[in-house]
DNA sequence: TTGTACGCGTTATCAC
DNA sequence: GTGATAACGCGTACAA
């Protein structure tokens, strides 16, 4: 039997009052008699009484919902983040839409308009690979001159004024490449994407300044550019022969997985002949064996951070001094590096 | 500059004609002289008109919006299905609202009760382990009583009727314990959870038929409970010692993958001295060293099923002939077991 | 061909 | 103390 849901009109006309009065009454207003309250919010409780969402965000021009776009969900480093927005969201009485790119940029075009006309109070994304090769921001430049409040994390641009969360990717290669070094390592290998990336050119910088600050020299032959996500072990086994290194930085867990495998498929043993670390703390790393040190993203602090601001731009509805905020990385050490 | 939004009213105003009108024009209803129609649409164009999707929700009593509510996303399977969820809903013009249990029961409430005041059109879940242990299963039926659809999957419960989406379990556990039968394993050992889900009780007992079918007795020894998600490598190892299993059968992948780790410490090779088959065809399965023979789970197809019965009963709004879809698991066969 | 009126569910203002 | 009215943005039956 199907129970429809109870409006103020029905509770009025079953009691034979007003809708205003309903209404009044059950926000306990000192214009209604206690009486008339009493009735109201019996009957109301009996029936399960709950405001329609939908109505009150049409009243309030706020939904209540924020909107989530991200390249790609099975993927642990968003996963963490989506997790963090949803934790501080679902805190302060919010919902989140989540909405996946899949890396392609019409995709991401799509769901911004889908969200844009009035379903969301502000977004939250991460570029998509896609736009970032296209380098095209003009959805994000629509969406923010309507006032829709935008936070970016992770994959940002400079093109586009919001407030933005990252992390000092050129600090945390740094770091990994200042540890590796200070174990003795000579010949760092750094496996990473193609250069159009934000995170991954940070992530070479920090790897280069480190060297250099060491009194290294930067070889191109050390560095492995990989097509984005694409595992290719022969690949890395190529280049694995062609210079024998002992250590490895990885910009992200998938292919330092697979770099360890090769190493030690060659015989090769991590971390005595070889150390490896590698970026983005997830499942892999921590279960690898032996599992893999690692440089911590924060996931979701990132997320948490994310739609603390997004919130606050929000409710407080003014459209000045956006804000980067840079989260701080940090080294995980497990077994894959030397102890010192 | 705060560009408005711009509504049916404003061009109204704008070019001198009834809201109405705009309307009618905006459909291009054969009602409008071509003429007005070409003014009013030219108009819309250049300043973006989009209607707005909330007035259009309250006013179709549909908001087009699907709340998925689940355990957890830092967890591939869920991850899968969510994303198959996505890519079936989006392609069907509705948006994906994501709320996470955290394993509580509280929170499953929560979520359910937020959503369930009009911000979606149905819900697709999957049970928390608070809601499995705690049998407490009245917010769901009051969801359904209300009329609004609801599609569990994976972890479900009879208490409810409504559709769902469930892998069969025992078979997949059957296969698994079968190719190891057949593999001439003769002591295979299980690692599973606690009983009270749903899912690791089937994949017992698939276990156990497979061994009972090749005349084999199901041995409390052979089998060790751990608690939920909680990883304990000496567990594991006291266990290895006292049975020396020469396969193992996981009902996940975790316990599966360090289950690996401990029989290579201990000098045993995989797949040579010992198998092992793990459920949950996840990264750690894939990305391992020997990568591991899994039970897909196809959590994408069961995504996709589950927002395909969800959404053809939102709109067709009939409340009958409840079904349980049952999605077959295949082996994917990887390194940690004897090729035949 | 265009416009008026009403309803979706809620809240806020103002009148009685 | 209570109720009528307008408004949020849209669509549509009906009237002009």
């Amino acid at each position: 039997m199907l129970k429809q849901k109870i409006t103020l009109k029905h509770i009025a006309k079953e009691l034979d009052v007003s809708i205003s009065t309903v209404s009044k009454a059950l926000k306990n207003s000192e214009e209604i008699s206690r009486d008339t309250k009493d009735r109201i919010q019996a009957f109301a409780k009996l029936y399960n009484y709950k405001p329609n969402n939908i109505a009150i965000s049409l009243k309030n021009k706020r939904t209540k919902n924020i909107g989530v776009i991200i390249p790609d969900i099975v993927h642990h480093f968003f996963t963490t983040v989506v997790r963090g927005i949803e934790k501080y969201a679902n805190a302060q009485g919010y919902n989140v839409i989540v909405c996946l790119s899949d890396e392609s940029f019409d995709k991401e075009v799509i769901n911004m308009e889908m969200l844009a006309n009035g379903s969301i109070d502000g977004f939250i994304m991460s570029l998509s690979a896609g736009t970032e090769k296209k380098k095209d921001f003009n959805h994000l430049k629509e969406v923010t001159e309507q006032g829709i409040p935008l936070v970016l994390f992770d994959r940002v641009t400079n093109e586009i004024r919001c407030d933005k969360v990252v992390i000092d990717d050129i600090l945390g290669a740094y770091l990994a490449t200042e540890k590796l070094l200070k174990e003795g390592r000579k010949k760092i290998a750094l496996l990473t994407t193609e250069d159009f990336f934000s995170v991954s050119k940070n992530r070479n910088l920090g790897y280069e300044k480190a060297l250099r600050d060491f009194g290294l020299v930067v070889e191109e032959k050390y560095i492995l550019r990989l097509p984005f996500m694409d595992i290719d072990e022969d690949k890395i086994s190529d280049f694995l022969n062609s210079i024998v290194p002992d250590a490895v930085l990885s910009v992200n867990e998938i292919f330092g997985i697979h770099c360890m495998r090769v190493l030690q498929r060659k015989g090769l043993k991590v971390p005595e002949d070889v150390s490896i670390i590698g970026f983005t703390d997830g499942l892999l790393a921590r279960h690898a064996n032996p599992s893999i040190t690692s440089i911590a993203q924060h996931g979701e602090k990132m997320g948490e951070t994310a739609a603390r601001m997004l919130i606050e731009r929000v409710e407080r509805e003014d459209e000045s001094n956006y804000r980067t905020e840079i989260i701080q990385p940090t080294i995980i050490t497990r077994e894959s590096t030397l102890n010192f």
